[in-house]
DNA sequence: AGTACAATTCTTGTATATTAGTTTAAGTGA
DNA sequence: TCACTTAAACTAATATACAAGAATTGTACT
């Protein structure tokens, strides 16, 4: 699934994407190749190797003769890629009703209870996971696993902001799992109105309290015209 | 809009994904670094670099101390790419419709005259960029060039499998112009219904014909389960 | 004290050499 | 003739060296 092939390579990809991710490098701070390089104690080849990817992803840019930076979130993107997604997960749904398996039912019902254990734990990274998960299982059941990660590609910055807000305001969690048992149980009923309803809201719900997280980390998202004219 | 950068990353990037699209790398030719490293009269690191960045678009897959090879087309992901631009484009065009401007609607009837006289000309390539053209449009118009970005991105198996259909059956080129230019009255005249018709039709349009261009170009295909069990 | 300029340092861009794995084919034995 | 082994040739993976530009810092001059 993942282009990113052997071992240094991959290993730099996923080290520095986990830590871009992760916000332990934070959005504007300047890394180097060097700096990686000695880090991660590998050579620079495979350092700048993964690092072109991740700037696919733009999650860093890379000026050159300069520096290379973390990408500070951009929330225009972000709407972007919560529109793209608001077009394209009503279908899936829809369609996932009609082709429900017992595997599947007990794999998300697994996966419900996951949810409410961790929301109780307070751990926002698993409870990111395990959302994602969620909605990646209707995917694979209409054999739409390239869609997923394609959206996956596309919705970095709409995931760094889920991740932030996740750390920020804790209350929200029950909201989301509550949502997701009744999406389930949509499905389960085939109440195609349901689904498409609820879907609509929930994926909604993802960029809500911007206000809240770009208070408390406010130089973590760039400056887009429109917001904030004070 | 690009993240390649400067010179001759790009100049690579650029080149090498010419001639796959245009089909003068062939799907399943070997090519190698140090190949296109002479045949460009460039040194191997910005290959390599831009081979990374076509790796991604799955135009290319390179297997490790072994070769790097021109990817045949996959029409399974064909298929999910035209379902994703299905579901985005009939919200991209409803919306363009509530937005027009004078400007755009004289581009547009410039894209639109291009079209019948490229037709005319068969010169596959040109119409292929009009009609591209044409659709990001309605894109720009909304603010959603990132979108457009994105799908055409991940739409690389389906456009190939378009411009090789192009190559193959020029009668079709009356069909795709009248479309279009159907398409646009209905905005024109923000008929919302018709427009929603006409884009699910058209786009669904977008992989018609498979067997025609199969038969002419067999082993351009990569071989799926489902399909030709003789 | 402030500004302009120059040199040093740090960064990525590019080229080349080395390494390690894969493939191919030749060669050897039965 | 065939199966197996082995070595040679080719490929991408990685490391390293060098070049070119940007940024910073220190210094001299106003």
């Amino acid at each position: 699934m993942d282009n990113t092939r052997d071992n240094m390579r991959k290993d730099a990809y996923d080290q520095i994407k986990y830590r871009i991710i992760h916000f332990e490098y934070i959005p504007g701070q300047k890394i180097s190749e060097k700096l990686i390089s000695t880090e991660l104690n590998l050579g620079r080849t495979p350092i700048r190797e993964a690092l072109i990817r991740i700037e696919r992803e733009e999650l860093i840019e890379v000026i050159p003769q300069s520096g290379t930076y973390i990408t500070r979130i951009d929330l225009q993107e972000a709407e972007d890629g919560r529109f793209v997604r608001e077009s394209i997960e009503p279908r899936i749904m829809l369609q996932a009703a009609t082709m429900m398996t017992p595997e599947t039912k007990a794999k998300i019902q697994d996966n419900l209870k996951e949810q409410e254990k961790t929301a109780k734990l307070n751990q926002p990274d698993s409870f990111f996971d395990l959302d994602q998960d969620f909605h990646h299982l209707f995917y694979s059941l209409d054999n739409k696993d390239t869609v997923w990660s394609w959206l996956q590609m596309n919705n970095t910055q709409l995931n760094r902001f889920r991740r932030l807000r996740l750390k920020e305001t804790d209350l929200n969690w029950q909201t989301l799992t509550k949502q997701h048992r009744l999406i389930y149980d949509a499905v389960i009923n085939k109440d195609l109105d349901t689904i498409d309803y609820l879907i609509k809201e929930h994926l909604h719900l993802m960029l809500e309290e911007k206000g809240t997280v770009l208070n408390a980390y406010p130089d973590y998202f760039k400056v887009n015209d429109d917001d904030q004219v004070s």
